[in-house]
DNA sequence: ATATTTCATTGACATAGGTCAATAAAAATA
DNA sequence: TATTTTTATTGACCTATGTCAATGAAATAT
């Protein structure tokens, strides 16, 4: 598992030779079978996940419902960052909606490298800021588009995940119902 | 100014000695008068805002119209830190809502301070995570809550800037018509 | 101080999206 | 493969919120 983590992270992240090396052999591998559950709702956690293969979304559970609030695929990472660095229970639940391999690190083995590796601390930096762009270009789109515009560029942008993901989750994902996103997708498909 | 600005730093990020004096020392004072702008989009720039006096408002232009994404008050930075993180011109509009007094520091300084001083590279990373954390918060709440929940956390939470706010410019960052937001303010009156 | 402009409120009405129910299609399970 | 469960589509209807217009209040400028 481990090499193929470490070609992995080297693409996404600017670590190589020692601090890598650290970095990958901190992690376990841990695979999970489609519908379970790698973080729930009010769970004290500290675990960020790799996903070398599957899928799985992030959602909210709010008054007996689901909202999702993000999917994820390969070679990205997932965990609850927030509950981790507020160091509280977990805000929301991440499941599996494929059958899923993952190569999961502690938070802190990450703090741990912090302290040894001056490297560390930028590349956290880095994941940080890249973190804030995409949430904060997530709430713009919320802002400025309507369901139609957002589901129109992420099938653009990311055609494949359209296919992979069930259109009920994808309703919630755009917040409308999946009679709404049927309706969007005909008019589309007419013109 | 230098005093002033070193006495709010100091609240707001974990900075002393010569971090301190060398971060307090690249900074400028700027006035603006209620309705100049500070940033605008399409703008090249990579100034960073720290506000001593006064309010702001960040808003996006789209068809003409104004979105409102964020206030900022006394002690808070503000700039388009995504375009800068990007070197592309800003994506957004920052303007005065009040007279303000601001400190303000250019992006290559900060850059610079992050080869010199290694806690600099920390506090980077501590107000990146906290942006991530600000902005995913903002997107659960679009996603949870709807624009009257989302006006009553924000009259407990922040009380002032209800008062201090143009009640057009809160209902668009609310994300609703003012028609809207004063039908609320009606609802919640009546009880 | 007065005039002018901007902002907040309210009503009437239109419309997008939500809800409920029925059916069809697809996927999971036996 | 057959059966059952889950998901997608469609129609009818309802409710939220948007739009437009009028009025009054507040802020700003002269």
């Amino acid at each position: 598992m481990q090499e193929e983590l470490s070609r992995n992270i080297k693409k996404i992240l600017p670590l190589s030779g020692n601090a890598l090396e650290l970095f990958i052999s901190k992690f376990k591998p841990l695979s999970l079978k489609k519908s379970e559950h790698f973080i729930r709702q009010n769970q004290i956690h500290s675990k960020i996940g790799f996903i070398l293969k599957g899928a799985m979304i992030c959602y909210y559970l709010k008054d007996g419902g689901e909202f999702v609030e993000d999917f994820s695929f390969e070679s990205e990472f997932v965990s609850d960052y927030f509950s981790i660095l507020n160091n509280i229970p977990a805000q929301k639940n991440i499941r599996c909606i494929e059958d899923t391999d993952l190569a999961v690190i502690d938070y802190k083995d990450i703090l741990e490298l912090y302290g040894k590796n001056s490297i560390a601390e930028r590349v956290g930096r880095i994941i940080a800021e890249g973190l804030f762009m995409r949430w904060q270009q997530k709430h713009k789109s919320f802002l400025l588009e309507d369901a139609m515009m957002r589901y129109q560029k992420l099938s653009d942008k990311n055609p494949e995940l359209i296919q992979r993901v069930p259109q009920y989750l994808l309703a919630s994902y755009l917040h409308v119902q999946p009679e709404t996103l049927s309706r969007i997708r005909r008019k589309i498909a007419l013109g």
